[in-house]
DNA sequence: TTGTGTTTTACGACCTCC
DNA sequence: GGAGGTCGTAAAACACAA
């Protein structure tokens, strides 16, 4: 098919620079397209005749028309350079200087390497977030875990004097001597948690399964644990 | 109407490739 | 060396809230 049916004859007879009026919407965000309903309702229907730039304004820059635009947007899908013999046809077809189009096919370049830019640094967020929530979660139970420790030596220490008072060796046997390999803290092969460090958290040792992802950081308390799993394999992170 | 923020067009400097 | 690329930026065009 021919390209000047695609685009319409106006291009052929356009001169350059001589188009006004409606003008860039690249189907990229609503805002430009309101912004174009907008414009176009000022310039009287929006096909970039009658603009409000008629005869005045700075020749160096004018807004490219609607169709264009969707010419130029058209040819970027296709290919994303521009090699000499297209950017001169594809000027000749919509009515502009070559070097025209080449600037916007810099811009345009730029815009969608920016929105990818975005979109990269929208996904990388996202997996920040989860590897915190995740964070949060190893600390908890490293917190519950140091618990059940204080616990057991506990017991121990609690077993041991009971036997010391039934009038048994010195020794101590073979329970005595295991535990002996705890002596000290009873924690001291643990480091302090971060998550002790955050508001709320001086209660961690009456932590219960499920309310622990909300003491240690309470934004992302909607969060199950089933989205962290999902989270972490979706950016490969477990 | 006006001030302000965003988008688009255009340009210059510099780099790479042929 | 020329053509075309990116990058940074200026300025016009535009939308929108106050």
């Amino acid at each position: 098919m021919d390209k000047q049916q695609v685009f319409g004859s106006s291009y052929v007879d356009m001169p350059f620079f001589a188009a006004n009026g409606a003008a860039t919407a690249q189907g990229e965000s609503r805002p430009r397209a309101r912004r174009r309903r907008r414009r176009a309702a000022r310039c009287g229907g929006g096909d970039g005749d009658g603009g409000d730039m008629d005869g005045g304004g700075d020749p160096k820059k004018r807004r490219l028309t609607d169709e264009q635009v969707h010419g130029l947007e058209l040819s970027f899908r296709e290919e994303r350079k521009l090699e000499t013999g297209r950017k001169v046809h594809l000027a000749a077809e919509l009515g502009l200087d070559p070097k025209q189009v080449a600037v916007w096919f810099q811009n345009r370049r730029a815009r969608h390497k920016s929105k990818l830019m975005e979109e990269e640094f929208s996904k990388l967020k996202h997996a920040h977030d989860a590897a915190i929530l995740h964070k949060c979660h190893l600390e908890n139970e490293l917190l519950r875990l140091k618990e059940r420790l204080g616990a057991t030596e506990e017991e121990v220490r609690r077993l041991r004097s009971a036997a010391g008072s039934h009038g048994a060796s010195g020794n101590g046997g073979d329970a005595a001597d295991a535990v002996g390999a705890c002596d000290g803290s009873p924690s001291s092969s643990f480091s302090t948690g971060t998550c002790q460090q955050h508001p709320g958290f001086s209660g961690a040792g009456q932590l219960g399964p499920d309310d622990e992802l909300m003491m240690c950081v309470p934004e992302y308390g909607g969060y199950a644990d089933s989205s962290v799993v999902e989270w972490f394999s979706l950016y490969g992170l477990i």
